[in-house]
DNA sequence: CTATATTTGTGCTAAATAACATAACTGTGT
DNA sequence: ACACAGTTATGTTATTTAGCACAAATATAG
């Protein structure tokens, strides 16, 4: 996916530059949360946030991870409705901030990055309506291995290039993946009884990708 | 949501003019399946659609159902991708279809109509999202409940006032709100029992949408 | 109108998943 | 090093939902 920085114009660097504030967030730190008006446009910098959506007695649904350098909390300013998820530093993140009415009129001037945003928006709706299938559908199994490999898709390995780069707790793996903290421990031992991943505390090796996308994809 | 007639120029209305065809669909006639290529913004003029995509032992997950004058089919265009999910007429539909070739060009002329798209594509993100946490965490009453309330606010009622304006088999009912077809059938017998609804072959009258209401959001 | 296919309704059983309880382990701050 | 809180692990039970079978009702095609 195109940056938002190369479609710019050196005025509308100059733009950014003028109104983008850098903060420093702490890991499980809140972002933002449900419910509340949207104001800027956040663009990671550095560490991992989630966007989640609170549910049924305080169960919580991880929607999207966001890593560098991605971009969120334009959508609900720009459906004009306050945030239906919150997002969360999951660790040490630097995150910047445009405020929404700045990036607005840059897109007025700007036909390419209202491109971008009408790019970057129909992509992550396909990703969306195939996570309700993806989770409505697929047994614990296929939730969770699915989930495993979005983790490699979306933060790759360690320099061994087969350590996950991400250290998830139980919980969170459960809410990424719709299944209870138990059953997704439950779950997760059984990969590794299977030869699929090798885990040591939150540390995943993913030692056989293909079975894992295979686990995904049929069960 | 402000429509795309108003945002146009003369000069684009008479592009669009030139290049808009109109087409009949009958009754269960597949507009566009999945994986196809995107080449067309759908616009339904007349009759009722559902968007659906196929899961798991072909059992189909109805994604968004749309109602004149609405548009679809664009999302997988502007995500460069091929459809993630397809679209079906419910009933005989007359359907409007312009290149997106064209719509591209009318965006690159037009901030308005990108502004539309933009505010449409965030829209349905977010509906798209709040679907997840609905079907995935709430019981099978909660998700009926929620599956009618949706009817009702989609396609209202009929000159009674309590009769859905939308005659759905019970199998679809079942794909809207991801729960076997025995068990849209058995709810939607308890939802008459506890006098929340009256049923009538496809027809259903909906006698206490407050309750209706009540039950989608607590279970 | 009749034959045939499809849809609806209902009971029963099996499978999947959540819920709960408890113990072991881990990390953190003092 | 210790205490405490939070996390991970595992066994057991309860609940929810799917799957299947079959009969009745309804729609559809010839």
């Amino acid at each position: 996916m195109v940056g938002i920085w190369n479609v710019l114009t050196p005025e509308d660097k100059r733009v950014v530059i003028d109104n983008f504030t850098i903060h420093n967030f702490k890991r499980n730190q809140i972002i933002y949360a449900e419910k509340e008006t949207p104001e800027y446009l956040w663009c990671l910098l550095k560490g991992k946030v989630k966007k989640f959506k609170e549910g049924i007695g305080g169960r919580q649904q991880i929607i999207r991870l966001i890593r560098p350098i991605q971009y969120f909390g334009h959508r609900a300013y720009f459906a004009n409705e306050p945030y239906v998820s919150g997002a969360i530093a999951m660790e040490p993140s630097e995150i910047g901030a445009i405020p929404m009415t700045v990036v607005s009129q840059l897109i007025d001037g700007n036909r390419q990055l209202a491109w971008f945003f009408i790019h970057e928006l129909s992509h992550n709706l396909g990703r969306s309506d195939t996570k309700i299938v993806n989770l409505t559908q697929k047994h614990i199994r296929g939730r969770l291995a699915e989930a495993l490999v979005l983790l490699v898709d979306n933060y790759g390995f360690e320099d061994d290039g087969e350590t996950l780069n991400i250290y998830m707790s139980r919980e969170d793996l459960a809410n990424l993946s719709n299944m209870t903290t138990s059953n997704a421990i439950r779950t997760l031992s059984t990969f590794v009884n299977e030869k699929v991943i090798v885990v040591d505390g939150r540390r995943i090796k993913i030692v056989n990708e293909a079975m894992l996308r295979k686990i995904s994809k049929f069960g």
